[in-house]
DNA sequence: ATTAAATTCGAATAATATCCGAATACGACC
DNA sequence: GGTCGTATTCGGATATTATTCGAATTTAAT
């Protein structure tokens, strides 16, 4: 990992499908070197996979919620079950287990308050253990989630 | 918006690198077909690029954490001005204009504790405006970013 | 300085994306 | 149900890009 690593992870985080000859000459290298080290950095895990960013808004999902969730009980049963379930929840984006006053951290999108509701009732609230759970509406994206700030190490 | 559109976003969603033969395959089209499907939903806006995953862990960012800011005021001037230094902060991965309680919630990662004091002291909390900060730390993430729950419309 | 290992470069080859004309499917209207 | 116009598809031709490989160069250690 030196300062050409950190280029092409910076560059691949912004646009992974740039021909690999014009990322080469942005980092200063031959493409056959840029090549090898993307392949490197691959199959280092560095860089976990190549995704398409869809646009939310366009798809018709108006808006996206943190819901903050407490279970009934910390015993790991109870944790396992909960996680379990929203494993198999589609209209659960992301989830986090948390340190601090609430258990879980999930990210919802929908795509009004009706179909929130909907979502809040038939798939959030039937979760197995919830005890107490908090949505907070996010207004407006301000940035984007830019990736990992890539430092030279 | 077809049941085929759904079926190529969802699988971009995944893997943005697949040839494009095999994502036609996988979803009954001819190359040419798809290609140009693919095409059309990108001027459309329903993708808006594509980038790679990079792995937080394996880059040295063992830790995730959410922080919720309160301003001293809500004044348009206070808010534009906030917003403004968070666009230049490279330590802020994302940043959402929220509705309740706090007024902002900042997602950070962070190499270990000791990085994140650094980030707490010289970067979130010379932020202007900030009257209050409260940071959740991720323990584990029990669903990484799923993307956008591509249904049939 | 000398050596060994790692990295680079440039060119050849293989794979993939893109373009285009012809054929097919689809919808609106009669 | 038939007819027309439009949109979409298919398959092949071409252009671009990825990948491989040997030789040359750089790097790092002694």
């Amino acid at each position: 990992m030196d300062r050409i690593d950190v280029k092409i992870l910076s560059y691949l985080q912004e646009d992974c499908r740039m021909p690999i000859s014009t990322l080469a000459d942005k980092v200063g290298l031959s493409t056959s070197a840029c090549h090898r080290r993307i392949k490197l950095l691959e199959s280092g895990g560095q860089i976990s996979g190549y995704v398409a960013r869809l646009d939310a808004k366009a798809l018709g999902y108006s808006i996206e919620i943190f819901v903050e969730i407490t279970l009934h009980s910390q015993s790991e049963d109870t944790l396992e079950q909960f996680e379990r379930a929203v494993q198999k929840a589609p209209e659960i984006s992301e989830c986090h287990l948390m340190a601090g006053q609430a258990d879980y951290l999930l990210r919802v999108v929908a795509k009004n308050v009706a179909d929130y509701e909907q979502i809040h009732r038939n798939a959030l609230s039937r979760l197995p253990g919830v005890a107490h759970m908090q949505s907070s509406f996010s207004l407006r994206t301000v940035r984007p989630w830019a990736g990992v700030p890539v430092i030279q190490s």
